[in-house]
DNA sequence: CCGAAACTTTGATCTGGATCAACTCGCGGT
DNA sequence: ACCGCGAGTTGATCCAGATCAAAGTTTCGG
């Protein structure tokens, strides 16, 4: 699906993005409400399915969005066809590369999500005649920096049983904890994508997590779900 | 050594970091004049020997720097000694994360370096009251992000032969070009080092550069000194 | 100029994770 | 209820890159 397309071939009224400031969409929270007026008439409010592209690598998107719900992931492809994820994305994050046309990897919702579709040149307008914007902005791609490089440490020198427990561990930190030290979720990635995100196989990622299952570090409901009973035994796993 | 403590220790007057401008350095490029001098007060020009570390991981720094001259590796070590680079930077980029006083790596000069170090909490308030200045470290920002996320793909999906051509390749493009195709440089990293920053042992690194040698990609001269005959070709062993 | 330490290369062997190959499970459609 | 299919697991084998070991080469202090 593309999203950008969807704009054009929408034929009801856009849908004012009303909701994004409430929900402190990186983008919507730092705008006064002129600016956040004339953004919501320009933007659309959408739900995209599972495994749906919002950007594809290579093409020239005219959009950017907030995710209001939902997990998105940032991917790039290789001609031969090699993949490898190189972000996660949730609610509220903004999903763009400011300034550059053209985009150099592709974002697909990993979970069904919901988000708020906005044309790249009035943002990228509003970027330069706002520097409450601009902060914003700048803030989010510093965090998405640290989190790139933290993971090049693991891609590069953890172990596969080590990058799987540090693939839980991210997960678990955008889930609430359920008491001190447990936690459960429901994993918004297969096992292919898994893979595609620590470097690996199928089929070593399923090993590893049967590994950790049988070692009592998690327990695994319907292939999704993952309960932590104590996030400190996982963190063990990942340093040392 | 501790460019921090330096600054502290030096009994001279501090040097004024009037070359920054011209030579286009992320930070003073984007001041008005009057800024620009009071930086220079509270700045001090450094010389800092190949190996001597500018940031160290875990530590809280009251500095950040620019660049002038030399290369500047970024790094990340595990408890148990396992360490990956996750970025090199060149003149004239600036060093350091904003809004963070603790910094979560190192940052060593790789080669003998010049850089313009000042103070932390007089540059982040430049930059909340300098809409032109956090535009120009966005931007700076940006281009990490990209880069780490092309590194990822290079870590997590290229094979070890990619990895050091890849090495190579980004290298390369940071030294012009000697004629249309032909480009040759110092490589700024020891052989080490360059395992640490593709994920490869040092013996791994050793054999892939002697069989792109024996395969005419590159000529080596005394280790350190690499020529390309055909970028294109070098190109070519990237991606598939 | 000499010698030691550090860095690099090369060779032999080992192993973690990839690859190839069944097999199982759960789910949606008829 | 049955079938068919995609997703996941498990087992057997293979191999790219790690590890262990031993030479070169370069640099630099004395």
């Amino acid at each position: 699906m593309d999203v950008a397309r969807s704009k054009v071939s929408d034929t009801g009224t856009p849908v004012a993005c009303a909701s994004c400031q409430a929900r402190h969409g990186v983008v919507c929270g730092a705008l006064w409400s002129g600016q956040l007026r004339e953004l919501g008439r320009q933007s659309l409010r959408r739900t995209v399915d599972a495994g749906s592209e919002i950007i594809a690598q290579g093409s020239e998107s005219s959009f950017y969005s907030n995710i209001m719900r939902g997990v998105v992931k940032l991917c790039k492809v290789m001609p031969d066809g090699r993949q490898q994820i190189v972000g996660l994305q949730f609610a509220p994050d903004f999903v763009g590369r400011p300034f550059v046309p053209e985009s150099m990897l592709s974002a697909q919702a990993a979970t069904d999500a919901e988000i708020c579709v906005f044309p790249r040149d009035l943002l990228d307008r509003m970027i330069s005649e706002t520097p409450k914007l601009q902060r914003s902005l700048y803030d989010q791609a510093l965090k998405e920096l640290d989190a790139a490089r933290e993971w090049m440490l693991t891609l590069g020198r953890r172990t596969a049983e080590e990058k799987v427990a540090s693939l839980l561990h991210l997960i678990a930190t955008h889930a609430e904890p359920q008491t001190a030290t447990t936690t459960s979720f429901d994993l918004p990635l297969s096992r292919a994508e898994i893979a595609d995100f620590l470097g690996l196989t199928i089929e070593t990622v399923s090993r590893k997590l049967t590994k950790l299952r049988k070692s009592d570090v998690i327990r695994i409901e319907n292939f999704r779900h993952i309960i932590v009973p104590d996030m400190d035994e996982l963190e063990r796993m990942i340093s040392a």
